[in-house]
DNA sequence: TGAACTATTGAACAACAGCTCATATATTGA
DNA sequence: TCAATATATGAGCTGTTGTTCAATAGTTCA
């Protein structure tokens, strides 16, 4: 168990190997950084969100319509996506048309498809 | 409600549009299977294996040094990350070594550091 | 102003995820 | 064969997540 080897710091299979990758490794805050950002892409909802605002610019009803859900839960998860600043939206008159607004994650899934195409 | 939309078929905020981008968007499988990619990366831990891994092949042992972590908590996200096919393992007596089997994954990692850095 | 409409929000709840702990499996070497 | 070692696994617990439902906030227009 992890506790007792850094006890007596004897029997780790490969000591040095465990010093070198240490030093040479990402620290908590950009380890847990990168696990938001991709959490984020985690959920199917999401990612068909993010996907049909590539294809264009779309009010919470045309969603909701698309992807034939309640426009409570789109818009639950669209105010997720505005806090992390993945969309931006613009209101005009009672609607309210959001868009992407990072140009990463439209890349992001993009490799991803073109991960599931093989 | 999204329900009282499918019956009447009068209200879209934008019926046309809607339609276009219904035709466009990606299927409930590829969205799926886009999700479970990204879900694996969104968790620290996964993210640091993975990370690690991309250094150099290293035994359970070794990773649970590394990390700081039971071998169990480590042996279990493992687990999940060969169950789809993102490492793998040779035995070596009683030590089991892993390293990365996906090339698509090292990249995606890589373009999530870049969109930290921002 | 008030009715109709679009979107947002909070509470509640069920499903899930990640860890721990105890146990099991596999390999080595005495 | 048996003890020691390295890893894997299952059950259980706790915190998180995504949805629904009901209520609320803005906006338009009669």
């Amino acid at each position: 168990m992890a506790k007792e080897r850094d006890v007596c710091e004897v029997f780790y299979a490969d000591k040095e190997k465990v010093k070198k990758v240490k030093t040479r490794m990402i620290g908590d805050k950009t380890a847990a950084g990168l696990a938001e950002i991709f959490k984020v892409l985690g959920d199917p909802t999401r990612v068909k969100i993010l996907h049909v605002l590539s294809i264009e610019e779309l009010c919470v009803c045309d969603i909701s319509a698309i992807l034939e859900m309640t426009e409570s839960a789109i818009s639950h998860q669209l105010r997720l996506l505005r806090n992390l600043k993945l969309v931006k939206f613009r209101r005009e008159g009672r609607v309210v048309y959001y868009s992407l607004d990072d140009r990463h994650v439209t890349k992001l899934i993009k490799m991803g498809v073109e991960h599931e195409r093989e």
